[in-house]
DNA sequence: GGCGTGACTTGAA
DNA sequence: ATTCAAGCCACGC
């Protein structure tokens, strides 16, 4: 019996998200036995904003803020991640394969 | 209660 | 190499 939902669970992840690393949505729906559900990981984001979920560290598999549009302010998310030391051009990760965190590779 | 949409990914043509 | 299509499941109307 899992008391934790499929939503809490990408929480979770997404806070153990290092200072100045992303990670994909589809590699944490793959951690959770998801690797189709993407969308779900994202839906779950959206309600992100409840929780103290750093969902700016979290882009899509090649490293673009695809959910930037959901923040606050446009260039709130890119602020954010620049402000980790994550460059990010042109609503894209530089050296994204370099600062992508894999849950399932660092948590194993 | 059905249909479409959505912060995605992978695979095939 | 690029482009198209399908899959996944929850939420809103």
């Amino acid at each position: 019996m899992e008391e934790v939902s499929f939503f809490d669970k990408v929480y979770d992840v997404a806070r153990l998200i290092p200072y100045g690393r992303v990670t994909s949505y589809g590699a944490i729906a793959k951690y959770l036995g998801a690797a189709r559900s993407a969308r779900m990981v994202g839906w779950a984001m959206n309600n992100s904003h409840t929780k103290d979920v750093p969902a700016h560290r979290v882009v899509n598999r090649v490293g673009v803020l695809t959910g930037k549009h959901h923040f606050e302010g446009t260039n709130l998310m890119q602020q954010l991640l620049e402000n980790e030391g994550v460059k990010v051009e042109d609503n894209q990760v530089v050296d994204f394969k370099n600062l992508f965190w894999d849950p399932a590779q660092e948590l194993r």
